[in-house]
RNA sequence: GGAGAGAUGGCAGAGUGGUCGAAUGCACCGGUCUUGAAAACCGGCACGGGUUUAUAGCCCGUCUAGGGUUCAAAUCCCUAUCUCUCCGCCA
């Protein structure tokens, strides 16, 4: 969420940046919100000092052995009145709260302004997409031909947008997460954590999953009248980020670095009739994910190398990729900047996402109270939190089946997984 | 699943109805001393919110969480969560 004194004392101008990722801002309401609690919020804490002064009074006086039947008189309604008022104040910070946590990040200045996708803009590319001699096929087609995906079975099992692998195909989907995970722990410092696959409310409202977008989610556990719900995560950036929820990391131990191999569970609910064919948009899926809590001036700096790290998985399986900076239309909700990673599939002729980057500034750490204490500063302050993909699992596989397909239906395996592979160099 | 014990500041640990936001120790930060360091001594040191130009004052809240009793709750009552010990079961 955003900073609330910010967004109270700079109401027109977070209106202003607001709009430019097409949220609007009903500022006339959130005026008047703020007005009323104002008064509200000072008339009942002057009302709880002054209940406050006379029970301490009442104690001095009994101390004394006094009488302090006349001062008791004093207190009279004075209870029921503070109880009203208490009541009407803690209705209207909730109203103020449930505003507060709906409203996304405001965009980094760094951002390009726009509305939509076709606004993003491409910062580099590497690779050369490979020039076939013979009619590529698409990922379904070489992985049923191999035997290596089942669609067919997994609707049978539990629905669409699942999928069954099997063979050489299975283990290269493994081999992926392996390598990726080697890559980033050997090599780009992260620490590798295996996290909870079914998280609490208060986790997915830390990171901004709740309270907007629960119908994204799978929800395993209902929320009872006490106890909170438990959902499958979407993304390991839920865990990850939520380690740091309610504590203080001392300077010293920054940045912290994460990674983690996760299954992750989306509903897709909106997203009907979109990539329904293959394994591009799945319920379930794997993902190689990357979290970095950083202070807050190195956290532009930290977007770009986590980037690079993504990037570097792309890199070593030789397979080409444009890295895009959203458009402020085109962003997350939490995020303030996102570079996309999109790999060349030639099936369709185009990149596609395989991994999105993005630096969330406080926004994560506020709602999460993830803080960090330099030694120089007399209080703790709000942590930066980044997350991207390292990569999505499942996309990578599909982009090495295409990219690496021969004439025959055969798929040459990339070097770099041929030791995860048992040496194999082609399935098929 | 059964039986019991607990949850207090960064950590350890006092406090069982009234100047308790909380003794004490450790850690940490400053200072004195020292060539430097250690030791010793002196001082400081929870977090959130409101008001405010103010990270100055003042005020409110917070002793796991949520309810309740009371003029007044860390302290009494209820519920939940978590932790520990023992038994059972299990990978």
């Amino acid at each position: 969420m955003l900073d609330p004194k910010f967004l109270r004392n700079e109401l027109e101008v977070t209106a202003e940046r607001l709009a430019t990722r097409g949220f609007i801002l009903d500022v006339e309401r959130l005026g008047k919100l703020e007005q009323k609690r104002k008064s509200l919020q000072v008339s009942t804490e002057e009302l709880q000092a002054s209940r406050n002064a006379i029970s301490k009074s009442i104690g001095q006086a009994k101390a004394k052995g006094e009488d302090v039947a006349p001062i008791m008189a004093k207190v009279g309604t004075l209870g029921t009145e503070l109880d009203a008022k208490k009541l009407e104040l803690s209705a209207l910070l909730d109203e103020l709260n449930a505003i507060a946590m709906s409203v996304p990040n405001l965009p980094d200045e760094s951002a390009p302004i726009g509305a939509d996708e076709s606004e993003n803009v491409e910062v580099r590319r590497w690779g050369t997409p490979r020039e076939f001699s013979f009619e590529v096929k698409d990922h379904v087609e070489l992985g049923e031909n191999l035997g290596g995906l089942d669609f067919k079975s997994a609707v049978k099992l539990t629905g669409t947008r699942f999928i069954i692998m099997k063979g050489q195909i299975a283990r290269m989907h493994r081999a992926l997460a392996q390598f990726m995970l080697d890559l980033h722990t050997t090599e780009h410092g992260y620490t590798e954590a295996y996290v909870p696959l079914l998280v609490n409310e208060d986790s997915l409202l830390g990171t901004g999953q709740l309270p907007k977008f629960g119908e994204d989610l799978f929800h395993t556990k209902p929320a009872t009248e006490e106890g909170q719900g438990l959902s499958l995560i979407p993304t390991a950036e839920v865990p990850l980020t939520n380690m740091a929820r309610d504590t203080i990391i001392d300077e010293d131990d920054l940045p912290v670095m994460l990674t983690a191999h996760t299954p992750c569970f989306r509903s897709e609910a909106g997203s009907y009739g979109r990539d329904t064919r293959g394994l591009i948009r799945q319920h379930q899926f794997d993902k190689v994910e990357l979290v970095q809590l950083v202070k807050p001036e190195t956290s532009m700096q930290a977007l770009e190398e986590l980037t690079g790290h993504a990037e570097t998985v792309l890199q070593k399986l030789q397979l080409p990729y444009r890295t895009v900076v959203l458009c402020t239309g085109d962003m997350g909700f939490g995020a303030s900047k996102t570079f996309d990673i999109e790999v060349w599939l030639p099936a369709q002729n185009t990149f596609r996402e395989i991994s999105s980057c993005s630096n969330m500034q406080d926004f994560q750490s506020r709602r999460m109270q993830a803080r960090f204490k330099a030694k120089s500063a007399k209080k703790p302050s709000l942590l930066h939190t980044l997350n991207g993909s390292g990569l999505a699992v499942g996309r990578t596989l599909v982009a090495v089946l295409e990219n690496y397909q021969n004439e025959d239906g055969s798929i040459t395996v990339p070097e770099v997984l041929r030791g995860y592979m048992g040496g194999l160099e082609k399935i098929g």
